[in-house]
DNA sequence: CTCATGTCAGATAAACTGAGATTC
DNA sequence: CGAATCTCAGTTCATCTGACATGA
């Protein structure tokens, strides 16, 4: 009866990510953020300008979804879109100042919530899971790239 | 060092999610099945007729959502609603035979990638993302059902 | 009358594919 | 010319609120 309960942890996890989405939704929308939006205001924090293509590598969406992403933050006054010098193509993307001081409430609230998710557990439990979780999405990729 | 690299288990978890829908979405539509769809079926199947609402309850989704799915579904030719003989207001979804029959083939496809996702893991390491995972997905509905 | 069940209407977010325009 | 960057158009899925009809 031990493997009765965890019945397939793919499943779990669509459970969780749902789960943490949903609280952290409410808090961020009141920052004028919206969940899929933070990883994006963090790289740019961290990197400054980048153009369109490359959030979308990191991100891991395909151009079009990065697009229609970032034309929302343009619209909520998150990220301003300015001809790239370098390259005609190209346009950077830039954090507003507004999106730079909203930015570290945001990354409060995901911090906290992730805190609460994380109730009980230890550090080496939390080093596990993420471990755990770090090679399932290597396997993932791995086929992914496969085919 | 050691915590530099699992960042936050919780953004995994999020890459993780969409990492697996994604492989499983194209061999899943050719069943004519979409990945959503999936949870609903399997209920079906275990406990024969089900109203919409119960179902919304299994699913953790709120019964516009539920109503919208099953809708799809049925345009789809996977469920059929019958009125509930025994209350007048409710109506009782029941797989199609089309469904039932592609159902097996839905779940293994489910069941080869989560075994590709899951590769190199020991059983116990198995049970213990499930154990893990399961931890944090009841942390996050104390936190849910005490708001 | 109240509660539960379900539907309808409308909004939003997120993702995809496919088809161009432009520039390197 | 070929490849990269981005836009546009259209589709699908999933989710939410809010309002409402109807039956228990």
């Amino acid at each position: 009866m031990a493997t009765t309960f965890p019945a397939n942890p793919l499943k779990l996890v669509g459970l969780v990510n749902r789960a943490f989405a949903r609280l952290v939704d409410a808090p961020l929308r009141e920052l004028g953020i919206a969940t899929g939006q933070v990883p994006v205001l963090v790289a740019l924090k961290q990197h400054g300008a980048l153009p369109q293509a490359e959030l979308a590598r990191i991100a891991r969406v395909e151009q079009p979804s990065m697009a229609q992403l970032l034309a929302r933050m343009e619209r909520d006054g998150l990220v301003q879109r300015t001809p790239d010098p370098a390259d005609g193509r190209s346009r950077l993307i830039t954090l507003t100042d507004n999106a730079a001081r909203q930015l570290p409430k945001g990354r409060a609230v995901m911090e906290a919530t992730s805190e609460k998710a994380l109730a009980g557990f230890s550090a080496k439990e939390r080093d596990q899971l993420g471990a755990l979780l770090a090679r399932v999405l290597a396997n993932l990729d791995a086929v992914d790239s496969k085919e």
